[in-house]
RNA sequence: GCCCGGGUGGCGGAACUGGUAGACGCUACGGACUUAAAAUCCGUUUCGCGAAAGCGAGUGCGGGUUCGAUUCCCGCCCCGGGCACCA
């Protein structure tokens, strides 16, 4: 045998067939069963990391196998190739950021060619063309004339000295990035949209979608963040408005012993206007950065306002605060506190020296002290007046509807979920198609001015957006009156365009709408993969994007996405691989010393999918060196010449053990690939029955049948993951056909049939023997072998059996 | 801080519905082949005691349920992801 195993020429050779038969390239072919396999596409870096090569091989594994189901499979590649890296490199580097980006994605796709992945790439989608945008910003002023979009202020981070407002990333310790100069909030307007006006169908379609894991949809559920309570009036002294406030808690009405506002609250603002040290500590307030990590973790600070709120049922008279972690943007800005029961009123209250008391009792009567540690399980209410002895229950209803009556207070039900703010003061990205007039205000761009081309030919300094700095962009007519007016040069969030390119692979080249009747036959994606960190943001916008395209009639899916895998990191040494850490690993150059089904395999066999994968050269090694015993195993055995036909009857045991072993196989890796998406006990599998075909001893005509049956499983069971040596050693086993053409083989149910089978014996819960029994062997028999094992009766002897629990083909455990 | 994961040999992991803990692979060690090395092949490899048969311990920590717990329940510790302008 003098063929060695030469993974460059192989994988050669297995790609020009697919590429010369074009056999990755679909259309819509109504007779047959469509399965649309999507990976979350990437962001152009140039640089093909780990995390690619993992989520994308997972996803062409699941490609290739329902291909081999006989599905008709679309498996499309793109580009998310708007976003900060490129300007990033342009003010490094001095390159302008579209000459960065398509070169980057030059590169990309010949390296993820030469990973053997299966793509239809005349579907290919990057985000950052014309042709692509102009639907976004067709979408856009469509959802503007539907009201789904408005402007309103918001906060940002303004580097002082760089002139440029920060991504949260951006922000260290507080500092610019570059300029390290301490970073301001700053109110500007922004465009946003209305996702909350779907948040209760967000929420509902959840429980429809089965193929989701539950730790995402548990993340998606707290992330929008339903919640049942009543809005209740404050009367507050000398003033005409009453004070409204959110609680989910109006059983605790009785305990509220002070209130909080936030410091862009109006009732901050008139307190602080003959306030010195108030006006200070509110801009204090608003200096803070803005991410919940951080409001969270701060120190709660707060100041009295100097007025009080009348308490509605007692009209006692309670202090007002301002306070830094009530939020403005959530509820009516202020909050009823009732340091009893609530942990964050608690720790204020005690720093503050407010008082606390006690409005609800357990329900077991065991004791409580609110004084050190608020109550905040649903209990009895109790000094409470009227609602005393209540259930929460009951005293929420009763206080809902005292207020209802009064007309002082609603039954409301709020979200956590904020709108969604889709504007950044960036070059990079789409560009809003929103024109300002001085007598027309914002207008939309009309649609047969769409779309609002990108400059691409600019200078990036990374001090404000170039837009602002080119009057050919932004100096254009209304077009409603026609009077000189001002473009828009803010530009959308990334996540805007991968909120709808799923849908776009199917009609990429349709240049009069922005998906067409395609769209219907292969949406949704039948299985959607790609990153855990992916599980809120980006699959929550592409759900409501999905709804917003259904409501306007271009879909007539509800969710996007029908079945999804979210797959974990790549470390090494313990940690993501990353250049700040210096821990990366390149790709290529594995690719180019072992071969591309060497990383497939050793990417799907180190952890299942979902899991962290810990990095290992001497992993790679050793998946290179079972693909040279696959190699040579096949090898060998093709060199014994013709295989008769095999004859299940006439087969001695070793060989009846090796062709049960090789239809457990199928139907293990079947089921490993198919339903588990365990590809590392899938290949674990393939390997033992590689293994045990290579301790066969084959010298009669019938064991080298049996051989050429496994031999032939093993290299279709592994094709999806290594598909290139697969595609060899199928013809070298003699076959015509290709394996991406071939059916997933099925197993014989008759050859899995055994006589006797070994039974484990317990005592007491302790293994102390196995025996053989036959395989129909009744309970009583199994347990009187299991007795009559010379282990296990010394442990049984001399003591009473009080119970012989007996599972069926599996153990017998004696209780003495 | 809140939400969601995870913790099993020297290492990556397996044990799918409560039923043999450590499959498969890596490393290390021993052996074969070789002038030698690499490659390849064979064997050993959770820890402790033992010549062996076997015995004891063992799945982050502490409790509980059960004939039986890596798996279920309660309380903790540690690590990772997300937290709305990274993508």
């Amino acid at each position: 045998m003098d063929v060695t195993y030469e993974p460059e020429l192989v994988e050669q050779k297995a790609r020009a067939f697919w590429d010369d038969t074009r056999c990755f390239e679909v259309d819509e072919d109504p007779d047959k069963e469509k399965f649309y396999c999507l990976t979350m596409f990437p962001y152009p870096s140039g640089h093909l990391h780990m995390g690619h090569v993992r989520v994308f091989t997972i996803s062409d594994v699941i490609a290739r196998y329902q291909r081999m189901q006989g599905k008709h499979v679309l498996q499309p590649m793109g580009w998310d190739a708007f976003g900060m890296p490129a300007e990033n490199a342009a003010i490094k580097r001095g390159v302008p950021p579209a000459k960065w980006t398509y070169q980057n994605i030059e590169d990309m796709r010949g390296q993820f060619d030469r990973l053997g992945y299966g793509y239809d790439w005349r579907r290919e989608v990057t985000t950052c063309k014309p042709e692509y945008y102009r639907w976004e910003q067709w979408l856009f002023t469509k959802l503007f004339e539907k009201g789904l979009v408005y402007r309103k202020n918001s906060i940002v981070n303004w580097d002082p000295v760089d002139q440029t407002v920060l991504a949260n990333e951006q922000v260290i310790d507080g500092r610019g990035w570059r300029s390290d100069a301490l970073v301001e909030r700053r109110e500007i307007p922004q465009w946003f949209m209305k996702i909350t006006a779907y948040a209760d169908e967000l929420l509902e379609g959840l429980d429809h979608l089965d193929g989701w894991p539950d730790s995402v949809k548990s993340m998606q559920r707290n992330w929008i963040g339903r919640s049942e309570g009543v809005e209740l009036s404050f009367d507050v002294e000398d003033e005409e408005e009453p004070l409204s406030v959110f609680t989910t808690r109006p059983d605790t009405l009785m305990g509220v012993t002070y209130m909080a506002v936030a410091a862009e609250h109006p009732l901050a603002n008139k307190a602080a206007s003959d306030n010195a040290d108030l006006a200070a500590f509110i801009e204090e307030c608003k200096k803070m950065h803005a991410a919940e990590a951080e409001m969270e973790t701060m120190e709660k600070k707060g100041m009295p306002l100097g007025i009080s709120a009348i308490h509605p049922i007692t009209g006692q008279k309670v202090p007002l605060w301002v306070a830094n972690f009530v939020l403005m943007g959530y509820g009516t800005g202020a909050v009823m506190a009732v340091p009893g029961h609530d942990y964050r009123d608690q720790e204020f209250a005690v720093k503050h020296g407010l008082p606390i008391v006690q409005v609800v009792e357990p329900l077991d009567g065991s004791e409580i002290d609110v004084m050190k540690e608020a109550y905040v399980d649903y209990g009895r209410v109790v000094n409470s007046g009227f609602i005393d002895g209540m259930t929460f229950e009951e005293a929420f209803a009763a206080i809902a509807e005292k207020f209802e009556s009064e007309g002082r207070g609603k039954r409301t039900i709020n979200y956590r979920l904020r709108d969604w703010g889709v504007s950044r003061q960036r070059y990079w990205g789409t560009p809003i198609p929103i024109i300002y007039c001085d007598d027309c205000d914002a207008q939309p761009v009309p649609e047969d001015q769409l779309p609002v081309v990108l400059p691409e030919d600019v200078e990036v300094t990374g001090v404000g957006s170039p837009l602002k700095d080119m009057p050919e962009f932004y100096e254009v007519a209304c077009p409603k009156c026609g009077k000189p007016a001002r473009r828009e040069t803010d530009t959308f969030d990334t996540f805007v365009e991968s909120s709808w390119y799923f849908s776009r692979y199917a009609s990429p080249d349709c240049d009069t709408a922005m998906l067409d009747e395609r769209e219907a036959y292969w949406m949704p994606v039948d299985q959607y993969t790609g990153g855990v960190e992916h599980a809120i943001l980006h699959l929550l916008y592409s759900r409501f994007y999905q709804k917003l395209m259904r409501d306007f009639g271009l879909s007539g899916a509800d969710e996007p996405f029908t079945n999804l895998l979210t797959q974990g990191m790549v470390l090494k040494d313990g940690a993501k691989m990353s250049k700040n850490k210096g821990n990366t690993v390149d790709p290529q150059a594995l690719i180019d010393k072992f071969g591309a089904d060497t990383v497939r395999l050793f990417m799907m066999f180190a952890a299942p999918p979902e899991q962290a994968l810990e990095w290992s050269d001497d992993g790679v090694q050793g998946a290179s060196r079972f693909l040279k015993r696959f190699w040579n195993a096949v090898q060998a055995h093709a060199a014994k010449g013709d295989v008769p036909a095999l004859d299940p009857d006439s087969l001695n045991d070793a060989e009846r053990d090796l062709r049960r072993k090789t239809h457990q196989t199928i139907a293990k890796v079947s089921d490993d690939i198919g339903r588990r998406y365990t590809f590392n006990t899938a290949i674990a599998a393939s390997m033992e029955l590689l293994n045990a075909v290579n301790r066969s001893d084959g010298s009669s005509p019938q064991a080298v049948a049996v051989e050429r049956e496994a031999l032939d499983a093993v290299v279709l069971l592994l094709s999806p993951i290594v598909p290139h040596i697969s595609h060899e050693l199928w013809e070298v086993l003699g076959h015509t056909t290709a394996p991406v053409n071939e059916l997933w083989p099925e197993f014989d149910e008759s050859a899995l049939e055994q006589d006797t089978i070994e039974i484990v014996v317990q005592v007491n819960g302790k293994l102390r023997g196995r025996i053989s029994v036959a395989a129909d062997a009744d309970k009583g028999t199994v347990a009187r072998l299991a007795l009559a094992d010379e282990n296990v009766s010394r442990f049984v002897e001399g003591k009473d059996v009080q119970k012989t629990i007996v599972v069926p083909g599996r153990l017998v455990n004696i209780v003495v």
